[in-house]
DNA sequence: TAAGATTGTGGGTAGTTGTGGGTAATTTCC
DNA sequence: GGAAATTACCCACAACTACCCACAATCTTA
């Protein structure tokens, strides 16, 4: 059985190894349609994690930083900080991509990680640090539950 | 595996030699499409910087260029400074530019420097200067960036 | 339950990539 | 026109990356 194209559900403990390789699930790779040619782009997430888009997900994401004009400050600072952080990776015959050390180092990964499906896109988080954010977000005020309610029915 | 055409994504920290040469990334030669016939234009950012630009990108902003009234003062400003300090530099077999001292010199760059992918096109910066405009940067209106974010990032 | 297929993990190897320097061709300047 | 400086082209090497193979654990299926 194979959801959506694309979609990514469901939460993961992998090992990174020493070359810097993850393997991304079975399942999410069977989700990945053809056009992907099985590459991701990983970048730095807005939480201490990597994010791990698939290719035509980023290439949207990509066309719009395109029609920033550089003459503004502004749009110059937000296209650096995306793309220069990100970068494509193909999986090898083993289903694994390569992470890159600043991004290993960014989002502080050792050797235990977890891999979680974000719908649209893959998160790759230390185990501690998801649970130091977690805690963290118990404290997100209710009010804002109310307004995200406005916005999605679950 | 390829990304789109002359797309330009990720961060390289490379090494300027005493020639005046820095490599230009692999990934981003592999990026580039045949019609720039391995060449690219390089001039002044309008940060701390110099930019890299595949030698048809620079072709279109030449035409957009040509369309500004020289009527306008600002326009007649802004034509020369862009066009002024702009040169043309092919790599060689081993995949390296070679810059020119003015740009050298109005970049601040020394023997490390950091390639930058901006999309549709590349930056080389000094490291030192990189970080000190980023900590500028957070003088940016925080509002008017998660403006820009909300409607980009997926 | 047993056999086969699939999946996650580790490591070796050959090709690619980044960097330095040498030499010949070209340009500049007196 | 000739010397000096600059530029373009070539070669060499070390480090790294991508690709390949191997194996154990898990899941699937008959």
């Amino acid at each position: 059985m194979t959801l959506t194209n694309n979609t990514f559900i469901g939460e993961y403990a992998y090992s990174l190894d020493s070359k810097g390789r993850v393997n991304i699930p079975a399942k999410f790779r069977q989700s990945l349609s053809d056009d992907n040619e099985g590459t991701f782009v990983i970048a730095r997430g807005m939480d201490a994690c990597v994010w791990v888009y698939p290719l035509i997900q980023w290439k949207d994401i990509e066309s719009n930083l395109r029609n920033l004009s550089s003459l503004s400050k502004i749009n110059r600072t937000f296209v650096r900080n995306t793309a220069r952080y990100a970068s494509p990776s193909t999986y090898d015959k083993q289903g694994r991509i390569t992470l890159t050390p600043s991004l290993i180092d960014y989002a502080g990964l050792d050797k235990d990680v977890l891999i979680v499906g974000m719908v649209n896109k893959i998160e790759i988080w230390n185990p501690t640090r998801l649970d130091e954010t977690d805690k963290q977000n118990l404290e997100i005020d209710p009010a804002a539950y109310d307004e995200l309610a406005k916005n999605i029915i679950i």
